[in-house]
RNA sequence: GGGCGAUUAGCUCAGUGGUAGAGCACCUCGCUUACACCGAGGCUGUCGCAGGUUCAAAUCCUGCAUCGCCCA
């Protein structure tokens, strides 16, 4: 038997359990099993994405609940797979293309796209690479591209249906425009960003009102002056009447006639309660204009250049012209004043160019019918969100639901089935390619040109990963999956989308459970970004400390639903505590030896009598337990994690471990065959409450310490590791510690309660014990001699049994238990739950132990004090429930008992 | 402008009505035969501010301040 290193090396351990998972197709689910069922489909990254720490919480979270249920016994199920992201992915083809002197247009839109997939099929499986590396139990043979034939289809079936309903529809309206990526976005991919800007009151010309040259109005984006149709007032402002009945407004420099409408839109009290209106690039203009029969002049083009109806400015670039024609408009007299404005400016959400509000002809979905079963979903509690208060986000974006833009110019994606008949001018939507016009016959047909947002596919996703529109068993045992993980940032996106989609075409929910999880930040704060430069990458954190120590660190630290702050060394926390366990199961091996034959398990519970240490570390178990499932239920993922921690951590491996010694070191056979089964047991539950964060090194432990076989509870004696001496594809992938059942509660018959108080006392007694050395300045390796006065002789038994368990831990060189102790000489002492404590030592500085003592006294006569106070206020003797009020009296005489103890302690000082 | 969240130990955060907690950092001591990626001990808080409810408030209510996010 090889001897274990002192440090867990997860290198090689890592790879090697991932590689027999993969080989053994372990992660993945079949319908045919049958079982309940608990799915996950992932959110699925940007098929240009790497992995940053945002993904590496989201996939640890839905793998912790993957892992977890499927060791529950489900018919567990975590669905992969990737987006298209048409925008980006088109962006980094056009890149490579640029290099090489090209732009898209000379390649064409076939040749163009056949680059595209080549782009894919060499660079898009770096993020699943990744995700593996970070020990993702995703069923791979499940993994799905939203451009696949299959989900292509669907993407088809559903625009066509939608359209047949007139649910999908074509007009001009102001959408967001990115001149960089040329295309329209929808709302929610125009990011906006707080920006200091300016606010320019500029002065139109009047004439026809007497005692009026011209009017002011105020704007953020003179440029667009150049597509004023009109100006408008509140139809209530009185100091307007006579501009709208005789006054002619006139447009500086294109000199071109105004109207002067009134609508209800103008705040009177805003400025100067006059605006400038372009229908054609402000939403709000848009709609007045459309109420007001105004024309629209767009004054620009797709790349961000003024148009030809800029007159003289035809040609610049938008924010060029802004500042010519503001030199212009000075220099003509009409600039009344400047203001500093802050405002939101939105932003492309994948290029950050600003976006250019714009009048333009796309394809829209008619919302609001798909809304209402969507948001009634969630009022009516069938889907739930964790936190809850995004409840209240998600359904007020719901109520407020506006049109989606779903048509992008672009070329990578999902052309939109829309075919044009330009024999009869007929238009339908079809899936396939008809060859023919559905009404005339002619074939003279064309497809629209555009393809689908991105999201299109996406909101299709737990549904269309099992095939759908194909009826089938998987869809029918997955469908509605259960939980779905993700942050906040794309709930409109994608969540609402997906809930809306699930209702419309699937007639149910798509999801019960919505966890929505923190932001990762920089531990100042900051969202990390690349071109902050203050991201820190998960793979080099996994080269560094390992994917285990990665996966425990950042769930440690996630407050649910808040938003992560993590730095490097935060790291650390994961690492070591691997290490720890580590050497915990190192030193059970090394016991091991000594202890052949038969060890304890809960089913030979009665074979052999429980020591109180046997008995309170069971006892701390299945508290762990407990608390494992309760987090675990309510996506309290960090409690979790430390309910693990502190059980192996602390209650394991601090104090029975080190009672464990004493046994170990002795030469009771039957002792040692009880703490080392007592010890299996323990870890071999531990290992399976954390297997859903570390998956690595618990199931290197799982074979290492021989739990893999049949009967978990009674592990081989002839414990052997098996690293990298034993290939593991010899073992059987049906003992991994993926399947193991999920630890349950242990009969609460093995401990019982007063003993396990009792440990917990002793404790106490231990810490205080350690304090007095310390405060003494005892070394640590030096032995001196303690005397405990027992708080009462029903004490005693059990103090004598805890003698050696003391004595090993205070590093005594003697133990006196004697409830009639009297120090004959001055002593350091201390008060426990479970008596006096006394330390012998030769010389004692009487001042400094008189005045810890006189402290402590105070400290006491304090508390003391405020609770006589609240005992002897009527009101609360009265109005305070009685089980308080009685704790509050026996908290009274407790103290009382300490004081007059602390007294008698003073008072021997003196001796 | 509207909404949401945060404000507790130097840092990151738990704690939702009954005598303030964890991890990290820091300080002291110790390489004791599982582990220095360790062990033992210690220090640190008028729980953002001001009112209110209550016998009792970090916790509930109101207002304010600061920071962050989302939506206009």
């Amino acid at each position: 038997m090889a001897e274990l290193p002192k440090h867990y090396d997860p290198k090689a351990i890592e790879d090697k359990w991932y590689s027999w998972w993969l080989e053994h197709n372990s992660f993945h689910s079949d319908a045919s099993r049958g079982g309940a069922p608990y799915c996950i489909v992932i959110p699925p990254p940007n098929v240009t994405g790497i992995l940053h720490m945002g993904h590496a919480l989201n996939n640890t979270i839905q793998d912790v609940l993957t892992r977890w249920q499927r060791m529950c016994g489900r018919n567990a199920v975590w669905v992969p797979g990737t987006d298209h992201a048409g925008i980006a992915t088109q962006n980094v083809v056009e890149r490579a293309l640029k290099k090489e002197g090209k732009g898209r247009r000379d390649l064409g839109r076939e040749k163009f796209v056949e680059r595209v997939w080549q782009w894919r099929q060499e660079y898009g499986g770096t993020i699943i690479r990744q995700l593996k590396k970070l020990g993702s139990s995703c069923d791979w043979q499940r993994e799905h591209f939203t451009m696949d034939a299959d989900l292509s289809d669907a993407v088809a079936e559903v625009f066509v249906r939608l359209y047949d309903k007139g649910l999908i529809y074509r007009g001009k309206y102001i959408i967001n425009w990115c001149p960089r990526c040329q295309t329209a976005l929808s709302d929610e991919e125009s990011e906006h960003q707080d920006t200091a800007g300016k606010l320019y009151h500029l002065r139109y010309p009047v004439s026809g009102v007497p005692g009026r040259t011209h009017i002011v109005v105020a704007t953020t984006r003179p440029e667009t002056m150049l597509g004023d149709t009109a100006v408008a007032v509140n139809p209530s402002d009185e100091r307007y009447s006579e501009l709208r009945a005789t006054g002619k407004v006139t447009l500086p420099i294109l000199n071109r006639e105004l109207q002067v409408i009134a609508d209800d839109y103008v705040d009177p009290k805003f400025g100067t309660g006059i605006v400038k209106v372009t229908p054609a690039h402000d939403p709000n203009d848009f709609a007045m204009g459309q109420r007001h029969s105004l024309p629209s002049i767009d004054v620009m083009t797709d790349d961000g250049l003024m148009s030809a109806e800029a007159g003289s400015y035809a040609g610049m670039d938008r924010f060029a012209c802004r500042k010519q024609i503001l030199a212009d408009l000075e220099a003509a007299g009409l600039v009344e004043k400047i203001d500093d404005h802050a405002h939101a400016v939105g932003h492309c959400y994948r290029c950050h160019t600003v976006v250019e509000p714009r009048l333009s002809p796309q394809w829209f979905v008619r919302m609001k019918p798909l809304a209402a079963p969507a948001l009634a979903a969630v009022v009516e509690g069938r889907i739930k969100f964790t936190p809850d208060r995004w409840t209240k986000v998600y359904t007020e974006w719901m109520e407020n639901i506006r049109d989606w833009c779903i048509s992008r110019q672009i070329w990578w994606g999902h052309r939109i089935p829309v075919f044009y008949c330009d024999a009869c001018g007929h238009q339908w939507a079809a899936k396939g390619q008809p060859q023919a016009c559905a009404k005339c016959g002619a074939a003279n047909i064309r497809q629209d040109e555009d393809v689908l947002d991105t999201w299109f596919s996406s909101w299709l996703w737990p549904f269309s990963v099992f095939g759908w529109p194909q009826p089938n068993a998987d869809l029918k045992f997955y469908y509605p999956t259960h939980t779905l993980v993700t942050a906040s940032e794309i709930l409109f996106f994608w969540v609402a989308r997906m809930v809306m989609a699930g209702c419309e075409f699937m007639g149910d929910i798509p999801f019960r459970e919505v966890y929505i999880h923190g932001t990762v930040r920089d531990d100042i704060g900051r969202k990390m970004s690349k071109s902050l430069g203050n991201s820190i990458d998960p793979v080099q954190i996994i080269e560094k400390y390992s994917t285990d120590a990665l996966r425990f660190s950042l769930i440690m630290l996630t407050a649910t639903g808040q938003d992560v702050y993590v730095n490097e060394e935060k790291f650390e926390i994961g690492r070591n505590f691997g290490t720890k366990i580590w050497n915990a199961a190192r030193f059970m091996q090394m016991q091991a030896a000594g202890c052949p034959g038969a060890l304890w398990s809960p089913d030979s519970a009665n074979a052999q009598p429980l020591s109180a240490d046997d008995q309170h570390i069971l006892a701390k178990l299945n508290e762990c337990i407990a608390a494992c499932d309760d987090n675990l239920s309510k996506f309290r993922f960090n409690d979790y994690a430390k309910a693990v921690y502190e059980f192996m951590w602390h209650q394991f491996c601090d104090w029975y471990v080190e009672y464990s010694k004493q046994v170990f070191y002795g030469d009771d056979a039957a002792r040692k065959a009880v703490v080392l089964g007592v010890m299996h047991h323990c870890l071999s539950n531990a290992l399976r409450l954390l297997h859903p964060l570390m998956p690595f090194l618990t199931e290197e432990l799982w074979w290492g310490m021989g739990y893999a076989g049949a009967n978990i509870e009674h592990p081989t004696s002839n414990i052997e590791h098996r690293t990298e001496e034993k290939s593991p594809s010899t073992l059987d992938p049906r003992l991994s510690i993926l399947t193991a059942p999920w630890p349950k509660a242990a009969p609460a018959a093995l401990w019982d309660a007063a003993t396990v108080a009792h440990v917990e006392s002793r404790h106490e007694l231990i810490g205080l014990g350690r304090t007095l050395r310390a405060d003494n300045g005892v070394a640590p390796g030096q032995k001196v001699d303690f005397f405990i006065k027992p708080v009462g002789a029903d004490a005693v038994p059990r103090l004598e049994a805890d003698r050696v368990n003391v004595m090993s831990l205070l590093k005594a060189g003697n133990l006196t238990i004697d409830p009639a102790f009297a120090p004959a000489q001055a002593m350091p002492s201390t008060l426990t739950p479970l008596g006096t404590l006394f330390m012998s030592l030769g010389a004692v500085d009487v001042a400094a132990e008189r005045e810890k003592l006189a402290k402590q006294l105070a400290e006491i006569e304090r508390n003391s004090a405020g609770v006589e106070a609240k005992l002897g206020n009527a009101n609360f003797v009265g109005r305070a429930p009685a089980a308080v009020v009685e704790a509050q009296r026996k908290l009274l005489g407790e103290l009382a008992e300490k004081r007059a103890k602390l007294l008698q302690m003073i008072e021997q000082l003196k001796a």
